[in-house]
DNA sequence: AATGCGTGGGT
DNA sequence: TACCCAAGCAT
């Protein structure tokens, strides 16, 4: 790339940031603390998701050693809904590491801050760039996408090995004077104008420097290739009351899907010749008399669907309740974090006629 | 390198 | 409906 090409690309892309940047609550601060909780929650989420997350988050959380001194419990619950859960349990881990051995300073280079949990080459690049002004890469899907049509990059983004020459070449084009704005302004690009579909090239401040724009192919561009099919399973969960009006909730795995997430207890079928009322029995040590339907309903998760169907039920016997299991009231269950499909079913098991 | 990990919105 | 997509990371 020559100079004067490159130069034109950085003020188009600067300057157009800073007149037409959306008004978001973290584009506030420079708090590197601030920058980072909202560059986690934006990991594979949407903006108008996560503003309501941060603006909680950072209301509960305003600093490092807030969030450092947090139950897990209370900080999955600020979590709830917005899914990928083990970005919160890193996310809390990371800001421990910066309060008792960074003396609660984020690191201000990346191989420091790429040590933290949670912290991969894009959010080091994003944080170091926007709230140090470090010229460094922020490599994300926009970024791909932008710059595989302004500089015509045909290699498959969906392969881990493609991301290094974006890098490369973001680290060749950067404004060296504003590495926030240039970061930020490639993603917000892609985001408003270079969209993935019915990208709007006449309001775009590179199209004069866009080859794929020039040759006519944005619509073409970038290449991907397709992820496989999910699986589905089904999934049959039980609320149940024993005599005190207690329903019974059960912690999951600390690893894994929904870690540490508290939902109604389940089993996945099909099983050959067994019951709902026999696996329970099984599973959780208690023997249970199935009532009527609550609700069901598909949940798709990115690579699993769960065909949801849920019953009442009522404790008959009680035998070995395993320990990740608990009776609990309504007003302590609404204080656990549960998923999606597990809050849609209490919601719905709340509002049941009686 | 390939897979697991949530959720909601768009077409 | 059934995909696809969104400011990725850990393993």
């Amino acid at each position: 790339m020559n100079e004067l090409y490159k130069k034109n690309v950085r003020e188009s892309l600067v300057s157009w940031f800073l007149e037409e940047k959306r008004d978001l609550p973290w584009r506030k601060t420079t708090d590197p603390y601030k920058i980072w909780v909202s560059e986690v929650m934006l990991q594979q989420t949407k903006v108008d998701t996560v503003i309501p997350y941060y603006e909680r988050f950072i209301a509960k959380y305003p600093s490092p050693q807030s969030l450092a001194n947090a139950e897990e419990g209370e900080l999955l619950k600020e979590w709830e809904g917005l899914g990928y859960y083990s970005r919160a349990r890193n996310l809390q881990s990371g800001v421990k590491e910066v309060v008792e051995h960074y003396n609660s300073v984020v690191p201000s280079n990346r191989k420091e801050i790429s040590k933290l949990k949670g912290i991969g080459p894009y959010t080091a690049g994003a944080i170091l760039s926007i709230a140090y002004g470090v010229p460094e890469h922020a490599v994300d899907g926009n970024v791909m996408r932008v710059l595989s049509r302004v500089l015509l990059i045909k290699e498959d983004i969906a392969k881990p090995k493609t991301k290094k020459i974006f890098e490369e070449a973001v680290m060749d084009l950067i404004d060296r004077e504003n590495p926030s704005a240039f970061n930020q302004g490639l993603m917000e690009l892609g985001a408003v104008i270079c969209t993935p579909t019915k990208p709007k090239c006449l309001l775009c401040p590179l199209r004069e420097n866009c080859s794929a724009f020039f040759e006519g192919v944005q619509d073409e561009l970038p290449i991907k290739t397709i992820q496989k099919k999910s699986k589905t399973h089904k999934v049959k969960t039980v609320v149940i009351q024993n005599k005190d009006g207690h329903v019974l909730l059960e912690k999951r795995a600390s690893k894994g899907l929904l870690a540490n997430m508290w939902q109604f207890p389940m089993v996945e079928l099909p099983t050959p010749n067994h019951t709902v009322e026999e696996i329970v029995e099984h599973d959780y040590g208690i023997e249970i008399e199935k009532g009527p339907l609550i609700n069901e309903f598909k949940h798709v998760f990115s690579h699993l669907v769960w065909e949801m169907e849920s019953f009442e039920a009522i404790l008959k016997q009680e035998k070995e309740l395993p320990n990740r299991c608990k009776w609990l009231t309504i007003e302590e269950i609404n204080l656990q974090p549960m998923p999606v499909p597990m809050l849609k079913i209490w919601n719905a098991w709340k509002e049941r006629e009686i």
